[in-house]
DNA sequence: CATGAATGAGTCTTCATTCAT
DNA sequence: AATGAATGAAGACTCATTCAT
């Protein structure tokens, strides 16, 4: 009847467990989303994603420890998202040849990209960092199982190469000249970029 | 050379024309450049700048209508300075064909990016845009020029993909994995991604 | 037989009837306790309150119509208690005469301020009022009763002034220098102080 | 010119330069002061210390680097004036011997606390701590001083019991019972607890 | 021109309390 | 009865900006 558990403060203040809570968890989450991409991360304020979300602040922070949680979860969600596609793609397009696996993977990239830029913006600008590892690992497997396809010796350098510059193209490009990612003709090029430095 | 004046809003209340304006104007200017580094943006603050610069508040209010000019200030000179060595390089670059030119030109854009990659990334987060186009003309302007020793066809967006590839790669790994710049190894790999690509 | 109600405000909601009822009013008592004393009076709210209960807020106010009466509740089952007790010694240490009798009533003083002093202090920091005339009444009793062995002619103030000065010693001894509760010499001196004064 | 000082960060933020930072200063203390004895220390907030003292809740932060500072300074000044003037007493009254010296100084000591019960109340009713060593060692200076007219033999315990029990007295009463301060019996049955203690 | 005191809107966060389920 | 989601007023603190001296 007395159970004392003073400090857990996890990320998340409170897993909901009733159906409303679920419904305002969502709104709060969306509200950031929503503020983020329309007035930028300076103005993504509690009161504000409150406010949008329909909600009190109290509520606010009955889900979320402070404002950085809320950032951070919808980051957390995101990348989640982003591996999950990105791994069941490159375990997909692994089993294919360089040549056929390039254009493939690299209209995948830029589908995710393409779907929302300023959040992918906004949400990628600082963090990294794991999934990039990871990435990177991935990539590096790839090269090794078609060793003989590939020309470079240095494995990882390679992929770190081609997973920054494929990266930083559909990224910029979604940024800031959309229109290129629906010429055919550009796609083309940066996988010609690509294979021509990996392919043997 | 390269004025580029982009929200007439944020214009300089001032052009310093004595001896002490100036040095009170670069006093300011420094300082929001040292806070902005040491801090980060958030700490930014017109009272933090002012103290640091050793002025009071009143007086950056002399020299600058707004917080926002201070940043767009530096961030003009940023880019001014940056762009006027780029094109200095470019220009001395520009003679030599795309096999010499390329590791002499990475070699610069790394020394450029290895300088302080914390200002450099604070400042060019947001807003190259038209930098981009002028560097990409000139881009475009040597593969006309070279046309003979370049593969691709599309010459417009094969000086997009070289510049954003680039530039991604070295403003990525300055921040994020500042070594590599220093092997020798990966810079001749960057070289080669962008050779193969464009060489004949 | 010491029912000291103070503000007619603050009386129970409900007097708990049925054993679960009880045991959940308890228990938030308990827990009151427990988080005014780990964490003092500033962080005593009645969410915390009811977490660390293990009960719902909703619960907290079918029990209690606010925070305050939370606090009240407290401090009046406390000074009850300590009332009690002392009554109690007082019958059994008013038979004897003052030199047997201040010894015996100094170290059961001291002892009850020893047992919690951090929670004797959060609770009688503000409202001992009634209780302190209860108490002069009844040690201005023994004086009477034992008048042939007291010295001072103004029995009221005599009372007043050994019982405040009694208190302050064992109060502010066991909050700031506890070790001295348990030297013996330091309890006699006490002892001499009072029946220096009150002794014929 | 570019004088950093990042973090000096000192108990007060800034001493006022110019006459209207002093005053604004002291009308933010004044007001503390009043809005602590008027409504109690739980009422005590930045905005309506700021509001009663007519100045906006930014000033007061320019003077003061937090809340705590607010009660730390008043305290600060409290117990300066406070030891100010009991040192002053002491040194006058250390002279004395004894029975001549423990009126004087409990008259004394009344006044203080009867000046302002409430905020001395408010102010020292968690810090005293070093003044209380400082008092002692002043108090058993005089008792060794005057070793031949003083009975007790643990000198420091004398001390420590005359002190509390003296400041207790003073304390409750002006607190609780102000009325007793004009009784001119009272004070003479006080320092006859005293000194029937302490004397030979 | 320079100073720095003053302003007050805006931010994050807490908490007593209510009420639909 | 119990639950816990929701509320919003209130508090601490920051910072861009103005203006009297």
């Amino acid at each position: 009847m007395c159970a004392v558990n003073e400090n857990p403060e996890n990320i998340l203040k409170k897993q909901p467990k009733q159906a409303r809570s679920a419904a305002t968890f969502e709104a709060i989450l969306e509200a950031t989303s929503r503020v983020l991409v329309a007035q930028g991360r300076a103005r993504v304020s509690t009161n504000r994603v409150a406010q949008v979300a329909g909600v009190s602040v109290g509520s606010l922070y009955q889900y979320f420890p402070n404002k950085e949680a809320l950032l951070a979860e919808l980051r957390r969600r995101y990348d989640e998202q982003f591996m999950d596609r990105m791994i069941r793609e490159l375990g997909r397009v692994g089993r294919l040849p360089l040549r056929e696996a390039m254009p493939e993977f690299m209209r995948f990239m830029i589908s995710l990209h393409a779907e929302n830029p300023k959040l992918h913006n906004e949400l990628t600008a600082e963090i990294p960092e794991v999934q990039r590892k990871y990435l990177r690992a991935f990539a590096l497997a790839y090269l090794e199982a078609h060793r003989d396809e590939v020309r470079p010796k240095r494995l990882e350098t390679a992929a770190y190469i081609c997973l920054e510059a494929g990266e930083a193209l559909c990224h910029q490009t979604a940024l800031h000249e959309p229109e290129r990612l629906h010429d055919e003709g550009f796609v083309e090029e940066v996988c010609d970029l690509l294979v021509r430095y990996l392919a043997r």
